[in-house]
DNA sequence: ACCTGAACACCGTTCAAGT
DNA sequence: ACCTGAACACCGTTCAAGT
């Protein structure tokens, strides 16, 4: 997989990238039983490895939940960016692809999600790979949001500034578990249809009632 | 403060309520370090009581994170109401006062907040009192949204999938550290007016073009 | 009843030693 | 270079023992 020349210059004992193996290993282990689950020990024997052998690819713990952080930025700007261009070829709303695609990663990759955010990453400005990972996610909303100025979908106002409100929505839903069971609220919890895209639908409408509507319109 | 009675039914060989003491001990420490640098043995010293006294009061460490927990969502739902209450004696904008009173509680409090929405909070499910003080916090922002649907200023729609997303975004703003520094976007950072009215302004208008406005208004 | 110290099984991290 | 086992200073939790 490493395209760095034909010969192998990282080739370990056991592992031909066992930095990416204890990477794999703490996915693993955090969607299984949670993070502070988490053992260096447990990732070790994961992999088939003495506890200490990560000390070689990692500085910390906390490095080695900074490279699970990482990951998670790259995937899902990868996926941002994807739904936003397939919304454009299909002429879909770019917000609700977005919106899909932010509360898809978070949902479908938990165990990034909670590193990306948690606690437990306290290093997020010390890490500039990190940082600028997490810029450049961010980066697909705010353009997101320019062209739809641009394009006069969109009212004015500073984008990041939007971008900011919207991924704080999104982020919420995750975060708090939308789209699925939110713990403290429904006291009808059978089904519907799910969160985001009411939440899109509100984030681009608003909740106000419009004069030329008048109360009585059930949205979605 | 305990008024139980004249006598002192729980009076402890140190502490008139060491329950209480323990309880604001971890938030002090959660404040200065940290979650994952609270310790028993930190808490009991901090008190001035051995590091096991605390399994007197509390079943774990879990618990005694639940405590936080539950005290956090009390202190949330209070403020709710009583920004509420004062929306509308004077006659300001009931969701603007909620975002405000909501994100000001999460900067506020960041220990309790952090506590309460961590991932070192598992039986949230399971500890009755915990849900039912998240509940009746929730039921403040169901609450607003009915009376404003009933008043005619917002539009139909079922109350708490309504809140659920206003929910959503307060808790991103104040979990991604919005009202201050954002992390991962703005390329300028030089202060402008807080996060939170503006959030408030998008939930209630949208940010679509209104046919009757046209491109080009700045709002706030 | 409430508190204590010793003890147990863990954990992250370091380090001299192996190949 | 990369890996290992022993060791260190911690941690949550248990438990017999004190008052």
């Amino acid at each position: 997989m490493a395209d760095e020349g034909g010969d192998k210059p990282k080739a370990a004992y056991h592992h031909g990238d066992l930095s990416r193996a204890l990477v794999e290993a703490a996915v693993g282990i955090i969607a299984a039983e949670g993070v502070d689950a988490l053992t260096l020990r447990g990732v070790g024997q994961r992999v088939g490895v003495s506890r200490t052998a990560l000390y070689r690819h990692f500085d910390d713990k906390a490095a080695l939940l900074e490279a699970v952080a990482l990951e998670g930025f790259r995937l899902v700007r990868r996926d941002l960016e994807a739904a936003l261009e397939a919304a454009g070829g299909r002429g879909s709303d770019p917000m609700a692809a977005l919106a899909e695609a932010y509360v898809g990663f978070g949902m479908g990759h938990p165990s990034h999600y909670r590193t990306m955010f948690g606690p437990s990453l306290k290093n997020r400005e010390r890490n500039p790979a990190l940082k600028a990972a997490g810029r450049a996610a961010f980066h697909v909303l705010t353009r997101a949001i320019t062209e739809g100025q641009v394009a006069g979908r969109l009212a004015s106002g500073d984008p990041d500034r939007i971008a900011q409100v919207v991924w704080s929505t999104l982020h919420g839903i995750v975060a708090l578990g939308g789209d699925g069971q939110f713990g403290g609220g429904s006291p009808a919890p059978e089904a519907g249809p799910a969160l985001t895209p009411f939440a899109a639908s509100v984030l681009l409408s608003g909740l106000v009632v419009r004069p030329e509507e008048g109360p009585g319109q059930s949205r979605s």
